[in-house]
DNA sequence: CTTACCATGTAAGGCGTTACATGATTCA
DNA sequence: TGAATCATGTAACGCCTTACATGGTAAG
């Protein structure tokens, strides 16, 4: 009760949006949430199963493009709900980074292949800081046209910002392992 | 075998400094470690035990200022699997930052309740920033004493940089929402 | 004498992924 | 006609946290 699981919690904020299926929220949740959070088919569909039990969603079989689909759509129970964890203190952010995980130990491993663990972070950061510019200007377009959207907005030049910072970073760390190198 | 369980290959980088006891790795972790990954009692001990059946490391009891204790070393073998492992890819860094998520979902819980999550969030960073900070001088000052040394500044060098890019967002995004009120 | 910290562990259960299973449609 | 994508699900399993359980020592 005193803090609801998450995975309910974001499928309603999602749903709050628009009624969805639950593939589209999956689509949804890469695009949007991908770079701070993330789920499974094996997550979503049991959770939505189990939020029409409990009342905080209602389901609609539907046919969209000769396609069965069942379509989901919070309910006046779901949105209290949500709006109940929204205002609650957030719980915890954490990171899982394997990367600084491997460059703590990169004693053990050597300067070489700890220089290409981190080329390979950058190039990977480089591709997604790309994507989220590309998302920035949409959003910068659109951004008048909705509430939603300056939120979104938000988190997006969250990415972009700790991404720039992660690719600052990887510059000069690549250039403090050369010179020691030597 | 492709990619070992992460706890195991945390447990032995760690003991491939020194030996330590399950006790001494998880304060090490909440100190090294503390952000960007984790780990509990819970998970610390039945690993520890893991390791030794699978001739990872090895346990000595020992007694140390009037307390029992029981540490660990790392094998030959342990130190080959830790070794085969860094060298693997990175298979994926993770955030799941509940933070960005009440941010995204900020439309539903109002202008004010989201700049109070930003807020505790500044607080945490800038607490978390300093300590950081302080880690960093100290290693600065002995960084050429052991090899270890230069990558465990990497790391905290990025947790500087990137928790510096999370308080520049933080005034952003406050001014934006501020903003946004009028 | 009691609080805080040192020190080690177990058990239950939550949470989520991976892999499997199925089948329709669209497009090259 | 075969690959990609749409669409929904289940089952097994892995991994980890929380809460519980125990007991010693140091310091106020």
């Amino acid at each position: 009760m005193a803090n609801s699981k998450k995975m309910d919690c974001v499928i309603l904020g999602l749903l709050s949006h628009k009624p969805m299926t639950g593939y589209e929220i999956k689509k949804q949740m890469d695009y949007s949430l991908r770079f701070f959070w993330g789920a499974s088919y094996g997550s979503i569909y049991p959770t939505l199963n189990n939020l029409v039990k409990d009342g905080m969603i209602v389901s609609k079989d539907i046919s969209e493009n000769g396609r069965d689909k069942i379509q989901y759509t919070i309910t006046e129970k779901g949105s209290k709900h949500l709006k109940k964890w929204l205002i609650l203190p957030v719980e915890k952010d954490e990171l899982r980074y394997e990367t600084l995980l491997k460059l703590f130990f990169g004693c053990e491993n050597g300067v070489q292949e700890t220089l290409h663990h981190i080329e390979v972070f950058e190039n990977k950061t480089k591709k997604e800081l790309a994507f989220l510019k590309m998302m920035e200007a949409e959003l910068e377009q659109i951004k008048d046209t909705e509430d939603a959207h300056i939120y979104y907005l938000l988190t997006v030049r969250f990415g972009v910002k700790t991404y720039e910072a992660y690719l600052s970073w990887c510059e000069e760390a690549k250039k403090c392992l050369e010179e020691s190198k030597v």
